[in-house]
DNA sequence: GTCTATAAGAAGATAGAC
DNA sequence: GTCTATCTTCTTATAGAC
């Protein structure tokens, strides 16, 4: 990784874990190993690297929103997928996306930034609810739409059951980014949330 | 309002707004309408002042908890009052919930500053995760446990049920934080999200 | 592109008069 | 308790040598 990107990436660390005005330029400087002015012939200024960094965030999100609606256009291909989905799927999707949203690197630091940052700048606050609330539940509301058309799930209000699906996995989220200690009792909690979910929205009689 | 009391709360607005490290002494005394060095006559520190909000927070946490935990004690007293609780009632009582937590000035501060600094320091963390995770999943736990004794809800995980009633609602919060303009159409998400709710948890057959 | 040295200014805190 | 004046330290950013 090239200098430039270097101190994004170790920016990006440091604010996620001290918020933008705890962090010297001089802190950044040194994870990557250098000095602090040499940090500005690649930056003009500490807020520039912010800039960059929420950039590069954004240019992220674009190319997955991208690949998520190429697979959401061909919603043959992706109900074929979804035909035979159980319980067992579904706790196994959830799951996933949870540890996702918690173990991939640049998400998590990416996130505690914004979260830090949300009320700083309007901008970073709507960047934070497309992120995280949005757009997870417009993708899952395809997705369950899906298991509706199906006739694997049941409901009149596929937004409030996709709802009722993803808000618990947020909270949860929420929970692990505070205190990773939480981890092993929320996965639990996640997946009677999910086998629940399945009850209350499954196609066999309650 | 004394001086020293007025310092907290406007130091809590600033908090909130901006974070703890862009708030300056002087910004704080200039709301108080005094100049910052007449600030340190009341608190030695600009970290003083901080720990002052969380202390008086804590007491106020605490006298809630108390009042809370004594009607919950007198659990037939409560059971009373929900015995005949229907749907509507049921959206009264998350609304107004909803309606307090956004709209009571002091817990809005406090939980945006929270909201803010809650990675800054574990003990800040533990006291988000307490106040608006635990607690009200506690609590509205004990209340919708009343409901399913008296067979107005019927399920055989009252937590999990409890997790699905509360976190749209914390999601909701967390939106509307960001961004009030979304009070509207969350408030309406909230009713259907309840209505929802006592369709999939209620007595009768959906 | 990296360094040392340093300017420029911001922000927390104190001294001492009133 | 409040003020003006000031100290001290910290932090961003630049200048100029290598």
């Amino acid at each position: 990784m090239d200098t430039k990107q270097r101190i994004l990436d170790e920016a990006l660390t440091l604010f996620a874990q001290k918020g933008y005005a705890d962090v010297y330029v001089a802190d950044i400087a040194d994870k990557v190993g250098i000095k602090a002015p040499s940090l500005y012939k690649h930056y003009r200024s500490k807020q520039a690297i912010f800039d960059a960094i929420i950039e590069e965030m954004n240019g992220r999100f674009l190319m997955q929103a991208q690949a998520l609606s190429i697979n959401g256009a061909d919603a043959t291909a992706d109900a074929e997928i979804y035909k035979h989905i159980d319980e067992d799927h579904l706790v196994k999707l959830g799951t996933e996306l949870f540890m996702y949203y918690l173990n991939d690197d640049y998400t998590r630091r990416f996130r505690k930034m914004l979260t830090i940052e949300q009320f700083h700048d309007k901008d970073l606050a709507d960047v934070y609810t497309k992120q995280y609330i949005d757009d997870p539940l417009s993708y899952q509301g395809m997705l369950l739409g899906l298991l509706v058309a199906q006739g694997i799930l049941v409901t009149d209000n596929v937004s409030i059951m996709t709802l009722h699906f993803y808000s618990p996995i947020y909270l949860l989220l929420t929970v692990c980014d505070r205190d990773p200690s939480r981890l092993e009792s929320s996965l639990k909690t996640l997946e009677e949330h999910i086998r629940q979910f399945n009850k209350l929205y499954g196609r066999t009689i309650k």
